[in-house]
DNA sequence: AATGAAACCTGACAGC
DNA sequence: TGCTGTCAGGTTTCAT
């Protein structure tokens, strides 16, 4: 369900309430699709675990994890130490309720806190994953420790880079920009705006687009996502965050599900195509 | 190597 | 009311 600017916000929202907590017991369903790492696996590992921090990489939220009672080693991260990896595929949720509520149905994962709270993970669809992240092995010292992601992160990348991930990229710049292994955290939503604030069309061959046109594109990309984070996310159908609020940026999309509206800047109506499997939306006379 | 289509799932909604 | 078809914020796998 989710793209960057939505992960954003529901890490935060998590790492706010969170932080500090710890984990006393897990139940797992039996379901086996939404688990990378067996849920036997987990079970074993999460429990007596501190919740030292939660934060976003790429589409993932990383939950940081400590033994209460770390044995500490100078700047090292403590010795047990482990990643917690959620993704919410399209309609994964993380909430935070009171144990005593009632469990929403597709409940496919439940920590148990020592505040008295639960985190749950519910997800219809099953596209979500959860998985652990140990830290690197000490044989491998130059090694990162912490989970990586799978691409480079859209907000930070300088416009030089990004012009090299898509040289010679025989592909429509659309499906690049969907493509994990280069930017992650990028979606449907956010590759339709940003191609339209950059002027682009969604078919373009990502090789042949112009230094102009992908500098346009660095910067449109950063600023419809930084735009979106400030207003909550977008909330198409049932997104919400984990406060359970919605986000507001679905009522600055100007591309995106406006088929046959006409688009704001110059009044041509916003057509629909397919690209790469997906659904695309973009004004023909703005984005050439 | 790289690209596109299909597969994985369920729910919401439109049209008949 | 209920059936059918379409669509959905994502990723992986399998043919080309």
């Amino acid at each position: 369900m989710p793209e960057l600017p939505e992960v954003e916000t529901i890490a935060r929202g998590l790492d706010e309430r969170l932080r500090g907590d710890r984990i006393l017991s897990t139940w797992f369903s039996g379901k086996r699709e939404p688990f990378k790492t067996p849920p036997q696996a987990m079970a074993q590992a999460l429990p007596g675990m501190r919740i030292e921090r939660v934060f976003r990489v790429g589409k993932h939220i990383v939950f940081d994890l400590e033994p209460v009672s770390p044995k500490r080693s100078g700047t090292e991260p403590a010795a047990g130490a482990l990643q917690w990896i959620v993704h919410l595929g399209m309609t994964g949720r993380l909430l935070i309720a009171d144990a005593a509520s009632a469990v929403p149905a597709h409940t496919h994962g439940i920590l148990s806190l020592a505040s008295g709270r639960e985190l749950r993970f519910t997800d219809p669809r099953r596209f979500g994953r959860m998985e652990l992240h140990l830290p690197a092995s000490e044989s491998e010292p130059g090694k990162a420790r912490g989970f990586a992601g799978t691409g480079r992160e859209p907000l930070s990348i300088s416009v030089e880079e990004f012009t090299v991930l898509f040289r010679g990229r025989r592909t429509p710049i659309k499906a690049a920009l969907l493509n994990q292994k280069l930017l992650h955290g990028v979606g449907n939503i956010y590759a339709d705006e940003s191609l339209f604030r950059a002027g682009i069309r969604p078919r373009r061959m990502a090789a042949r687009l112009t230094r102009a046109d992908l500098a346009n594109l660095h910067e449109g990309l950063a600023r419809v996502l930084r735009e979106a984070i400030a207003l909550g996310g977008s909330s198409v159908s049932d997104y919400v965050d984990a406060t359970g609020a919605k986000g507001f940026f679905q009522l600055e999309h100007r591309v995106y599900l406006r088929t046959g509206k006409p688009c704001l800047v110059c009044g041509t109506p916003i057509r629909r195509i397919l690209v790469a499997g997906r659904g695309t939306h973009y004004c023909p006379h703005c984005q050439r």
